[in-house]
DNA sequence: TCTAAAATTGTATTCATTTCAAAATTAAAA
DNA sequence: TTTTAATTTTGAAATGAATACAATTTTAGA
């Protein structure tokens, strides 16, 4: 379990003030490891926080995502999915269900036999950041993690 | 270069009939690696087609991309980007320029320091598939591209 | 040529996300 | 504690990529 406390540890050390709404949702991502949209944030928090506004989920997604708390997934076409997990994993989405899954640390093609609960049609491999180009005038104002 | 046989070719091959407006999308993605968005396909090819519609573009792409023709990418997260090769490879994305690159065959984080083009901050691997629970009810619908 | 099926078109709609300015909250200074 | 400035939150309005849909056009077969 994490104590507000932690959650609260977690946002400083990322450089983001820990207001009541962001405790909110670094909590609700830390606790649902679902890979929920903005909207599910959205619907279930709101209960809770009757004053809560989609555009306030909306800033507390950038601001985390940006600052590394939390990662965005682009792995359905729709809408971007969230997670608290920011342990280097990959992820699979049923094309049926577009429920996402954690994959197995271990998982590559090669071995995936072992792995029968997931039937691949297709892999993506995605890198971000700066081409040659724009390297010179941009690292200086971001974050990198150079894992 | 490849000429309207050989695009009427590839399209026959992933069982699509070779429309104007379809060999007019496949011979664009052939020949711009550029991994254009729809728009930026319309924007192309409406001057020399000019009753072409936006929506022709729409689903062409899908029925393109469905039949494996060609690939989809969720790399940015404004607009779906197109891929006119299929043959298995990865992807970057400057952050600034927005520019895609499809990355040297060789290249994995171990060995990035040989590829001094790109600066990574991150990187996404996204399998798609069907999961256990739809993986009885769904594989006869889909061509499964199992590699 | 006639007919049915398939493909294309354009308009209207949807819906996730963003913009923006006002209100509320927090923090800092006096 | 008051005052003031900076930050955060809020909700309404706007944006824009993508889809739905019905009408029109094209294609293919009889």
């Amino acid at each position: 379990m994490n104590t507000i406390l932690d959650i609260q540890k977690r946002l400083l050390q990322y450089n983001i003030k820990p207001s009541l709404q962001r405790i909110a949702v670094m909590q609700y991502l830390m606790e649902n490891k679902t890979h929920p949209t903005a909207d599910i944030i959205y619907a279930a928090l709101s209960p809770a926080i009757p004053t809560l506004s989609r555009t306030t989920i909306y800033n507390t997604l950038k601001l985390l995502s940006e600052q590394g708390a939390i990662i965005a997934l682009n792995i359905d076409e729709k809408n971007v999915r969230y997670d608290g997990d920011i342990v280097a994993h990959t992820h699979f989405r049923c094309k049926k269900c577009s429920r996402i899954y954690d994959l197995p640390k271990n998982f590559t093609l090669e071995n995936k036999q072992q792995f029968l609960d997931f039937y691949i049609t297709e892999c993506q491999v995605y890198y971000k950041g700066y081409c040659k180009e724009c390297k010179k005038t941009s690292i200086n104002n971001e974050i990198i993690n150079n894992f």
